[in-house]
DNA sequence: CTATAAAATGACTGTTGGTCAGTAAGTGAC
DNA sequence: GTCACTTACTGACCAACAGTCATTTTATAG
């Protein structure tokens, strides 16, 4: 009988409740505000209970970091099933990872977090953080894709490395995003430059007809005209 | 007699020591996994009386990302002293910057913490959040005045809004030392990129000509090549 | 030397992350 | 149905730590 499948699905639904109920109190309260205690209570579940399904705070915050990467995987691969030049790629990754994190700033949070965790030792051995750091790199690998078939179609120059290249892009995507980000977060309470609202829908566009002048072929521009 | 003078710079010393105190513990362990008795032992003094200096453990970190932030304004305005062309005073302060944050990895995490907390209300109550501030837009200040010297010059063309554009450069520095910083700090462990060991010391090198491109006149150029 | 003020202390409190001995629920054999 | 056994769950408990405050120590001035 398929007691055994079953047993293992109920106990995947009941990781997924509690990363559910950790999103909602983390995301909300912050990671130093959210008690585990009330973690559980959200989970309609005991604290000891967590503690079966992860290792420690830690562990259950980076399974929530595991988790929007993955989605934010998802939307990026996606793009890559439309019919685009590599120009046009470069931009809607961007523009995608921009509104996948104005719309999940939790998520963000959560990603900034991971990053600044130090203890290799600890990430090494932990299978979540190898997950995490799979879908990194998978992302970068899909810049460095869409810089390859834009070096293919004409629409990027060639005297790029197309490695090096999206090294940078996705560096300077990420700053921008977390400007936008933390500008968000404070309730723009305080202003970058005096006298200036900075439009963070636009900075993206702006980013990428300043990087694009270098980046792209003419033929690669003509879209931004 | 000059007591009450003494007294107010012992009381400096005092808060000086304690921070000293601080950023060799959390420098070197972690916010989360520095004490603040281990401070209170490293400075040479009791729990109780770091509490008369600071309000906190977040406001002694902020202390610190005062201090620091206070070092690498100190160092982007002396770059201004110099004769220097717009376009060179951007591309020192993006290695000012770069320098700064590889030289001083603590400080740039207390930056990075700074940028993540979201309590607006304590934020504006404290006296030194508010100095962190003005230091950030002190830094954003001057990159708009060296956008202002380039276009005067002829070095950065005139069609963009200097405001504008040095939000974009600031944000992408930022992203850049940012990746750099993280690298660094896991050890290389990870890699970004498969069979591919990302040359940290060119990034921004390679990131200024791109954008140089974009941003820099033809008279602007000739520096790079 | 004494009275007063200022500075420093460390025992104490409340909270929280994490543990574990004990309990409950589920499962399969008979 | 019930017994033996396994798996899942619980919450009292512990240790560690941020932050407090009554008390002690030190400095100052008359």
């Amino acid at each position: 009988m398929g007691t055994t499948e079953r047993k293992k699905r109920e106990k995947r639904q009941r990781r997924d409740t509690i990363i559910d109920a950790a999103e909602k109190i983390i995301f909300s309260k912050g990671l130093d505000q959210a008690t585990m205690t009330e973690i559980a209570k959200e989970a309609e579940l005991s604290k000891g209970t967590l503690y079966l399904y992860f290792k420690n705070k830690n562990e259950l915050y980076m399974a929530i970091t595991k988790r929007g990467s993955n989605i934010l995987n998802q939307k990026l691969v996606k793009i890559f099933s439309g019919d685009h030049t590599g120009i046009e790629l470069i931009r809607l990754m961007g523009e995608t990872y921009l509104t996948f994190v104005r719309d999940n700033p939790g998520y963000f949070n959560a990603f900034l977090h991971y990053d600044s965790l130090r203890d290799t030792e600890d990430l090494q051995n932990s299978e979540i953080a190898q997950i995490c750091e799979g879908n990194k790199q998978e992302a970068m690998a899909l810049m460095v894709r869409a810089l390859q078939i834009g070096i293919q179609d004409g629409t990027i120059k060639s005297s790029y490395n197309p490695k090096e290249l999206a090294v940078i892009i996705w560096a300077s995507t990420r700053g921008i995003t977390m400007i936008n980000h933390t500008m968000r977060q404070t309730d723009h309470h305080f202003k970058m430059i005096e006298d200036m609202e900075v439009n963070t829908d636009s900075m993206f566009e702006n980013f990428l007809n300043l990087v694009g002048e270098g980046m792209a072929t003419k033929k690669g521009q003509k879209k931004y005209d």
